[in-house]
DNA sequence: GTGGCGATCCACCGATCGGTGGATCGCCAC
DNA sequence: GTGGCGATCCACCGATCGGTGGATCGCCAC
């Protein structure tokens, strides 16, 4: 709550704020980043709802996270931290390189991972880039992110089953659809009936999530 | 359609393929992968309908791929491949760093991109991590790829409304819906109109949709 | 503690949807 | 060129959905 001024040297040094369980991981990792320039160390917690505490009164620029850790553990602490719409940048910390445990994390809201033993010009690096809002990636993670979005295309629905779909995921009706696609209202139907027994789902609700966990249909 | 049997070095090479409408940068591109260790050039290409043919025929690993091309372009030519089920590598060729052209080439199957001014080293290196199926990306496209599945969670619906509406896109009908959650099918009528008011939508496909769009819903 | 607001809950009714049972057309393999 | 298959097209009917018009409850600000 103390009012700070730290613009003495030429950039505002990076504000940061660590959160891990292990007293021995803070500590290395806060007496690495004091030691070097530019970084500040601001604060420390060992759990997720002490962080949120120290992030919504410190207000740090990137914030170190462990996933787990007992109590609140690090990825509901993202969630929360985004929810509350705090800006700071979070870099998840990881032991090993778990894709599976890491994905989740980005989703939330996190801008990358580190691993705790990366050398040290690595956590530098990193911590520098999610500063400035760059992402911090392995291949490994950034090729999973891609395939998240990429549509697989099994061409499952025929050109005109899929039109009628995008059109009653639109909000239309089956008689707007047919007026819309010049066919009558029975053959919007006997589509809808098909697209329901190749998605393997009962109405039209169902079809429509079906269609975008397929990827068959795109957020906009 | 020839037997080629190029296993004579250590490693068998990475056969490319050149796809771009200017003669001057195939060849450029052309004289610098086959001068490289570990390329070769097996074919070039000038539009998106020969990159096709090409891709078809000579398998190759990685194709490097222009977007802005005559006929069918860049970004046609690398759905249709992802659709044929063809397992080269894209990667996408680019004059300047211009995400908006680069992310839906990713969504299409693109493995990443690369610069045409880019340094002999980093297009080698970037050829090689390509051919190992690994992403190619700045940091500025990785980050909108975050942003993509990262969940904004507006809070927009209340979370009996988000239950509602979840076992409506898994395709319960409404009494379904009510005697999962104890209710009666009047309240979850209720709920339903809320949410269409809420999203702006006037039926349940559409509420499911809409909510997809907004990340309300996540593919799964 | 009172007002206001959103979430949650409920009943009746016309419009729409999904189910059943078909027909025609075009394309590809044999 | 014939058979087989999927896409596209159509009519009738009971079940479900969305629309209207409400009531109650809990929470927060004043």
């Amino acid at each position: 709550m103390n009012d700070r001024t730290a613009k003495s040297t030429a950039e505002t040094p990076i504000r940061l704020l660590i959160v891990d369980d292990h007293p021995v991981v803070r500590d290395g990792l806060s007496s690495m980043f004091a030691s070097a320039p530019g970084f500040e160390v601001v604060g420390e917690a060992a759990d997720g709802a002490a962080a949120l505490r120290l992030a919504k009164r410190l207000q740090p620029d990137v914030i170190l996270m462990d996933l787990r850790m007992p109590g609140m553990d690090g990825l509901t602490a993202i969630t929360e931290l985004t929810r509350l719409g705090v800006t700071a940048r979070v870099l998840v910390l990881t032991t090993y390189d778990n894709d599976t445990h890491v994905l989740p994390a980005i989703e939330a809201g996190a801008t990358g991972y580190l691993l705790k033993d990366s050398p040290r010009e690595d956590l530098l690096r990193g911590a520098r880039a999610a500063a400035r809002g760059e992402p911090v990636l392995s291949p490994s993670v950034a090729a999973r992110l891609m395939n998240r979005v990429k549509t697989p295309a099994p061409q499952l629905l025929s050109q005109r089953e899929l039109e009628v779909l995008e059109l009653v995921a639109a909000g239309n009706t089956n008689r707007e659809v047919a007026a819309r696609l010049f066919i009558t209202e029975a053959t919007v139907k006997s589509h809808l009936l098909n697209i329901y027994a190749k998605l393997g789902v009962g109405d039209r609700a169902a079809a429509v999530a079906e269609a975008f966990n397929r990827r068959l249909l795109t957020p906009r």
